[in-house]
DNA sequence: CGCTTCGTACGATAGTCGTCGTAGTACGGT
DNA sequence: ACCGTACTACGACGACTATCGTACGAAGCG
């Protein structure tokens, strides 16, 4: 599988808001992939795993930033980190930190803008499969 | 990554729609996943691989099946056997001996059952992928 | 029948992945 | 200053994956 070499840098150091409520604690920044360097094979690997699938459906049901520590996963917190960072680096959330939690929220406007029409297909088969499986 | 061991030979061994465009030559049967048994998670990581999800877009522009041999990829005939097979083994191809060759076709009324819209949003961002990227 | 073509099966190997535990860093409250 | 909370980093381990080479089986053609 190729790889998105994470080691570089620099670079996609831009938060979009700015939060401006606060002070805007941008301390830590973590490293985000540019819009134009999301790959899909990488979106779909992010999304070909069980619990980050399930992230990113709750993430987008609720449609707002929410905390690592927010979500309920059957793992531990090494294997939790392991996972945003898998669905930060392929470009499917974006992370920053606020005070001592990290936020993540969907990268909607940039997976639209690539992939026209892609996540909402995605989200939608996967409510249709939870609804087909758990419908026990 | 769990779930659909794929050691265990016999089981599975349904052939779900049957396809008979012509005589049906099924002296060797493959075993394939039924409708109901493909995984949107096992069908997202088969197309998270750059070669599959050639094949599967190859496949899908033809709109017919081709051989296995018509394909002209950068690996051995073995690991080409290995794709195809995970592509079979999770729903995506069907695939029927014809002779000597053996015939793929994209299962896309399966996936169309299953996931409404999902297969062309897929096809449409690989398109848009290759676009961006092969634009140089 | 022998030979070629098409594809499989069976190792083998190197790399990746998901998972864990432990130790560590950063922030915020008391 | 201290401690708790939130998350990370690193190392490890087992399982899976992609790749290969060689050997084999099945269908067709001379």
């Amino acid at each position: 599988m190729d790889g998105t070499r994470r080691g570089s840098p620099g670079e996609a150091a831009r938060r979009s808001g700015a939060t401006v409520t606060s002070a805007a604690v941008n301390s830590r920044d973590l490293p985000h992939p540019a819009r134009a360097e999301i790959r899909l094979e990488g979106v779909l690997h992010a999304l070909s795993d069980p619990l980050r699938l399930r992230i990113v459906r709750e993430l987008a049901a609720v449609g707002d930033e929410l905390s690592c520590s927010h979500f309920d996963l059957p793992v531990t917190k090494s294997t939790t980190t392991h996972h945003f960072r898998v669905l930060r680096e392929s470009g499917v959330i974006q992370q920053n930190y606020r005070g001592t939690a990290k936020l993540n929220g969907l990268r909607k406007d940039d997976l639209d803008g690539l992939f026209p029409g892609l996540l909402d297909a995605l989200l939608g088969a996967a409510a249709r499969e939870a609804d087909r499986l758990g419908g026990a």
